[in-house]
DNA sequence: ACATGATACTTGGACTTCCGACTATCTGTC
DNA sequence: GACAGATAGTCGGAAGTCCAAGTATCATGT
């Protein structure tokens, strides 16, 4: 019986166990799911990414400004489109910068906020890296047209419920 | 955090740009609701274990090494379980150790490796935070236990497709 | 016995993320 | 007009992650 042999999936090990000493065993393994997933759609991005410099996080806040109207944004604004902390938006820019895909620019009526614009570099190496990220399909390769979307439609209740988004 | 009510939700609205562009949309959209969604759940969870000196990640080291049955793991088995880097394993040990939440304990046979063990304070620490933790229920409060189920199965074909469990 | 390679863990460094605190600037009210 | 409070962005620090490299130990083949 050598299929036996072969080792269990791991959440659900975790989750009889879970059940025998606590209540939401089922959210628990959904929970542990959703931080493997995540694992594996992000290795395989990050992955594609590589060749071109770029991490997943810089790769969308790239994705973002190109396709605002004018090819810049805020900072501030940047930080609420990507759901991401205002001081990972300066760290983010901070190093799209150096690279040359992105400069700062000042906003004219308002001296507080930072405009931050895609340059033809950054256009290049977006198109490029997009290509990469297409192919690699995000590490979902296995996940039918049908399975995407209800996994996108789950999550969404998840964020419908931490008040993130309106029903 | 960041959460905020968006007049629109924007992975429905980069999807709709991304279609204009690329294929693979419902991928990309599937794909950012699982980054958002791992960020919801850290966050709640890390909410849930502040008052007990706890992140996420040290606590499910907590609950792997209760769960074992001599209530002590090598650390190489701890990351493959975790599926973490050794150097994370020894980083979250460090902490641990330090918190006096576990010990290491030199193997008897094989002086490479190091056991994990769990302190009495370790497990007292860890039924407490448990009780935070199924209390805010992961942040997955609006799922049904259908819907739940349904996530876990989704996902379960995302790492089979990865190659980390059988099918 | 002993050389070779594999395994177990640690260290140092780079990167990312968040939080708290700070400066600069704008806005609304009296 | 002035001032209290809100807003925009940055800095320093803590925590966590990974990678590359290093040390110690074990296992294998001749």
């Amino acid at each position: 019986m050598v299929g036996r042999l072969l080792p269990l999936d791991p959440i659900e090990e975790a989750r009889r166990q879970w059940d025998q000493r606590w209540p939401g065993g089922a959210t628990m393994a959904a929970a542990t799911s959703i931080m493997r997933a995540q694992q594996i759609v992000q290795a395989s991005v990050d992955e594609a990414l590589k060749p071109y410099g770029l991490t997943f996080a810089r790769y969308e806040a790239l994705v973002l400004l190109a396709f605002s109207q004018r090819g810049s944004l805020p900072m501030g604004k940047m930080g609420e489109r990507l759901m991401i902390h205002p001081t990972s938006v300066t760290n983010i820019v901070d190093r799209l910068e150096g690279q040359g895909f992105v400069r700062r620019r000042p906003h004219e009526r308002d001296r507080r906020t930072t405009l931050v614009e895609i340059t033809d570099a950054g256009r290049e190496v977006m198109d490029e890296a997009t290509g990469a990220v297409v192919a690699c399909r995000f590490g979902l390769d296995f996940l039918s047209e049908a399975q995407l979307d209800q996994l996108t439609s789950l999550i969404r209740a998840v964020r419908v419920g931490s008040g993130e988004v309106p029903a």
